[in-house]
DNA sequence: GAACCAGGTCCCG
DNA sequence: CGGGACCTGGTTC
């Protein structure tokens, strides 16, 4: 397993992969030793562009997932564009009818923080929850997003 | 507004 | 293998 670190706005992410597939994204308190390989490379470019408001679907690398399932709900979160939104049963819907505790379990347990845009998904009645690292961070990512899209307005 | 149930998966006994 | 928990949401009282 390789392992490489990159630094968002956010905190820092670890990049977990082994020679075929990208196995993790994750938010982690601080780096420690990094041992990168051609698919960390490949994921830190793609996060990279992702930081300068570039979307990145599909990824550019092989990753896991959970299941045939989570693999839908996940495809169909990355054709999001940034600052937008959705709520988790919209999202269910959209994947062919999902149903919403369905997809906040694929949420819950999505590796590819940030590539995969979980923080995307809210609930109708607020944010929702964010395992990633806290609310309080999910909330982050969608105030960067959307002023990320009211520079690029601006700039048009 | 609170309580209860529903689909999908994981984790624990 | 059975039961319960989980980043929810709709219905019902």
């Amino acid at each position: 397993m390789n392992r490489d670190y990159f630094k968002t706005p956010f905190g820092w992410v670890e990049i977990r992969a082994d020679a075929r597939r990208v196995e993790g994204i994750l938010f982690v308190p601080e780096p420690l030793e990094a041992s990168a390989n051609e698919l960390t490379e490949r994921a830190k470019e793609a996060l990279e562009a992702f930081l300068m408001g570039k979307a990145v679907h599909p990824l550019p690398f092989p990753c896991a997932f959970a299941s045939e399932l989570s693999r839908r709900v996940l495809e169909e979160l990355a054709k999001l564009s940034f600052g937008e939104v959705v709520t988790y049963s919209e999202l269910g819907r959209r994947a062919l009818g999902v149903h919403q505790r369905a997809v906040a379990r694929v949420m819950a347990s999505n590796k590819i923080v940030l590539l995969y845009p979980c923080h995307r998904v809210v609930a109708q009645n607020g944010l929702g929850g964010y395992s990633g690292g806290g609310v309080e961070r999910k909330k982050a990512i969608l105030e960067w997003e959307k002023s990320l899209c009211a520079r690029e307005a601006k700039t048009e």
